[in-house]
DNA sequence: ATCATATATTGACACTTATCGATGTGATGA
DNA sequence: TCATCACATCGATAAGTGTCAATATATGAT
């Protein structure tokens, strides 16, 4: 058991969402403003703040301050941590939690 | 806008729960039956079920019955597109939904 | 047929989530 | 200073989630 499984929960949270997960794809291309990715959407703007707060908190977007605007962008280095962590978890380890059980075989006939 | 974004929606669900992400790690090491698993976790035998019917639903888990026993086992192929979904929408591709934006600058002074 | 074991389903419950309208806050510019 | 634009927060609400005890179903052995 090599990884923090619970400190994952927050990202694949953030990812349940097909909004979210088109936010995520709007911001591949480079920094874009709450006001510039809430016109691709029906949603209202606190409903958008609050998937902006989701996707911030998880990490997986950066934000930053810039006058009266927020500049959201993608933090790659999360985004690579997330596909290494879902690699880890689904290719046969040393670290693997199975190799804690010492009778996985037990009512395998 | 090339992904269907909904379609991933169900199996970042599935990952979005400890001990759905712990159950998958077992399976990394092959083939285990529930009963296996259960004695792993501190949830009763219905929660397991619960659980397991999530992730096989989401596609990353295949189940087969094995006599009185359900079989269940790593979806790698499903792995490699839910990897390869993530890399996509958060890289710049010529298929992007912001490539739809005419305006994308319009608010960025 | 009956029983024991393995798993699934149901109904109930507390908790969380996505959404909105209303309102608050912070920055810009006249 | 005051109006406006951009964004955040609050309270309410309907829907979804994780959990359990109780019960049902399926399989294999006797």
């Amino acid at each position: 058991m090599k990884y923090l499984h619970a400190g994952y929960v927050p990202v694949f949270k953030a990812l349940s969402d097909e909004t979210r997960l088109k936010i995520i794809e709007m911001l591949s291309c480079g920094e874009m403003c709450a006001c510039d990715i809430l016109e691709f959407f029906r949603i209202t703007q606190p409903t958008l703040s609050y998937h902006m707060k989701i996707l911030t908190e998880s990490g997986l977007i950066d934000s930053r301050r810039d006058g009266a605007w927020m500049r959201y962008s993608i933090n790659a280095e999360k985004v690579s941590m997330v596909i290494e962590f879902l690699n880890g978890i689904t290719t046969e380890q040393e670290t693997c939690i199975c190799k804690g059980i010492a009778e996985v075989k037990k009512c395998q006939t």
